[in-house]
DNA sequence: TGAAAATAGTTGAAATTTCAAGTAAACTTA
DNA sequence: TAAGTTTACTTGAAATTTCAACTATTTTCA
């Protein structure tokens, strides 16, 4: 490596520096790993999960391919991909755009409606147990305070690259 | 969605607990993202940057196949392709083992290692800059302790899965 | 107006990851 | 010791994701 892993060098990871990112970092990996497992009974990834959770909250069931890729943070190619492989299994359907011609709807149909609210509760479980349950409330508190302030940190750096 | 997100249901989260959640989960999702943009630049991705640190780290610049599988935190057949590629960029190369003759060392060359070492100040400040240093030490020990807990509770869950 | 730019979405190909199977060597144990 | 099992790893194919076009509007503004 560049340099030893010391706090001698001001620049490396200072002992408890390096313990928060490690542990957040392995953590992560190890608890999305085991959510998306849990959710395998159901077909679903969490991916394919969080777009259908999506489609379920909004108004009539249905969105602009552009909004459902944004709040689903993934991108309108993987979105156009994945919405294809859901309308062959019957979770959702397409539909053309009146107002805007650019565009298309996606629209959840009963059999996907059916399909969350079966995996649901599971989830929920599963994100409590293996998450949320393991936080204590102060815990809990701090996280989202911190976190909150990463995020917007991000936000902050993406707007200065885009000038 | 199977039930309404309120309170009431109390199977659901709370608002402190859903804030817990979404604020780790869309905070991480976004930061990894930008953590792997910032490597762009190495032509390296997390995971790679994660599989060539192992083996700069490791003794003699190798490691088993699948020793780096396991700490890399990938499969093995995730592996076994990777650092074809990364054989092909001359970055790594492989060795038949001779203690056993099933095994194989991946073996960092010079020039691999010269990446990590270009690759790995920008790293560290990318991943001090969007995480550590957003964090107090006061959230950096609470976060180490939080998520030590939650890993932990994953590898007990998985042990009474084994059974 | 009308040309240029931006937006919405799709598509096919390339790269990556997963999955199931396969080979070869090393253990286990009856 | 030989049959059965486990371990170490690779491989090819299938599924997924990314990437770079590309079409068809819609918007901007000179």
């Amino acid at each position: 490596m560049a340099k030893a892993p010391n706090h001698l060098n001001p620049n490396w990871l200072s002992p408890r520096e390096m313990r928060a990112w490690r542990s957040y970092i392995i953590a992560s990996r190890r608890l999305l790993e085991a959510l998306d497992q849990d959710l395998e009974g159901h077909d679903l990834s969490m991916p394919d999960y969080e777009v259908l959770a999506q489609l379920s909250e909004a108004p009539g069931r249905k969105l602009r391919m552009s909004e459902l890729a944004e709040i689903s943070m993934i991108s309108k190619s993987r979105l156009s991909h994945r919405i294809k492989v859901m309308e062959s299994s019957g979770w959702v359907r397409r539909e053309a755009c009146k107002e805007d011609k650019r565009g298309s709807w996606a629209i959840m149909t009963d059999k996907g409606l059916k399909a969350i609210v079966r995996a649901a509760p599971d989830h929920l479980a599963s994100v409590r147990g293996r998450f949320v349950d393991q936080l204590t409330s102060k815990e809990q508190e701090m996280l989202s305070i911190a976190f909150e302030r990463v995020l917007n940190s991000l936000r902050a750096d993406f707007k200065r690259d885009e000038l």
